[in-house]
DNA sequence: CGACTAGTTGAACGACGTCAACCGTTGTGG
DNA sequence: CCACAACGGTTGACGTCGTTCAACTAGTCG
């Protein structure tokens, strides 16, 4: 019994048939669809989970955004992914037993967890949804790559246009980009950690970028009003997302 | 026929060892062995692979260090990660069809080239070996996540000391270091592409580290002087390398 | 109402970049 | 054998992007 219903899975499965390079059949959406997810709920900066934590179960994000991050010794903090609905942002406690992360809701975030052992029976029945659980851990290592580029080489303008880009397209492909404008709940402090700038200097940038007409972000809400300007700022080339399709 | 005498795998099936969980059946090392190598050798600052490609093969480091990098288009470049003997560094083209980043030989590096079928094989006798490469793919994205905390969040002087420390272990994992010293034939422009710095710069960061008696760095050879100062100015914590057990 | 959190803006500072000159080594061709 | 180009390293002067510190505003929740 898992005690989610079935339309609360559905970036869940829309995202694993993204991921996929094969139509995925009757059988394997079934299966999806029954893995048992067990509901919880997280406040904003709340952590889900803690870096060497040794966890025996992954999460699957239903609502809202998390933040994979980790800290320096003295505190500083840097986010190195975000995840959307649909994403398994811990899918490597699979394979690596201790984490060497800690992953925290940005925002009133709903999730749900799977035990290790419903993953490892579900890849065992349908072979073939291992090889996309596999291909979805290359992808984020795919990001993890653009990130390093973005962060390492270019000025904070195009590093945030960036990052905007990328989250665009992400929640696109799980339907949550409606008339070039998405829920994105992340405070200037948030921000900063993932691009490695300060939050005064976010708030900069910010302006910098309302003044140029490209985007707004007010009241956790993301609208881009010129997509063309803005990614062309960014450098933004989607390859790295390894796609199956370019989204509308 | 596999082209290449058996103790040049040595670093190979030390590496595999040195990732698994358990220890490797005579079968799995007989099978790791004889898989095809087809040798090449490239001088430094060559491109073994080029984002875009679509290979149909995978390959080894076998002596000497690739760089997997991308860039900006205008030419700025990073370096996301470094490879060392053993390593497989674009085993993710088994999954992901299109490569999103270049590896280039950073010194004279030999390889050996694997053929995916060959891989694919290999896995169906041998699936624990398939588990393997898995979490060794797992370990690389940590090594990412690290590197994102590293050139996001700290001074150029902790990041660079932090890059030798990892350098370091790792290459002592494959019997590469003697006395604290290795080969490390890192130009000062290479190591400001993978620290997300100037090479001007990295040249005043390295003179501070060499004039605080922490290293010496010199004929492409590494040298560690003082570790604990060293790991302790990188705020250096092993646990995102997850090995088995710690290095002498 | 006060406390707290998020955002906004200015001014001074500092880490790192840019530009430029110079050195030493290596390799190449006249 | 020497000339000289090419490359990597070294160092100084100066510019700039982003940080730090600080003050102020607005919204929200008890």
């Amino acid at each position: 019994m898992s005690g989610i219903p079935l339309t609360d899975r559905h970036p869940f499965v829309r995202r694993i048939q993204s991921i996929a390079l094969f139509d995925l059949s009757e059988a394997e959406r079934a299966a999806l669809a029954l893995l048992p997810l067990h509901p919880a709920t997280y406040d904003a900066h709340q952590d889900i989970v803690t870096e060497h934590d040794r966890p025996s179960r992954c999460f699957a994000v239903l609502t809202g955004i998390t933040a994979t991050y980790k800290t320096t010794r003295d505190g500083r903090r840097q986010v190195v992914a975000y995840h959307v609905p649909g994403d398994v942002p811990d899918f490597q406690s699979l394979h690596l037993k201790t984490l060497d992360f800690s992953i925290a809701a940005v925002a009133p975030t709903r999730i749900g967890f799977v035990a290790h052992d419903a993953l490892r029976g579900l890849f065992r029945e349908h072979p073939r949804l291992g090889d996309v659980f596999w291909r979805a851990t290359l992808i984020d290592g795919a990001l993890s790559r653009e990130w390093m580029l973005n962060n390492g080489r270019r000025g904070s303008f195009p590093r945030m246009a960036h990052l905007f880009c990328e989250l665009m397209i992400r929640l696109d492909l799980v339907g949550l980009v409606q008339d070039h404008s998405c829920e994105l709940p992340l405070t200037q402090y948030e921000l900063g950690d993932a691009l490695g700038i300060t939050s005064v200097h976010v708030n900069r940038i910010l302006k910098e970028l309302r003044d140029g007409g490209l985007i707004s972000l007010s009241g956790g809400r993301l609208t881009v009003h010129d997509w063309s300007a803005l990614s062309k700022a960014a450098e933004f080339d989607e390859t790295y997302l390894h796609l199956r399709r370019t989204p509308a």
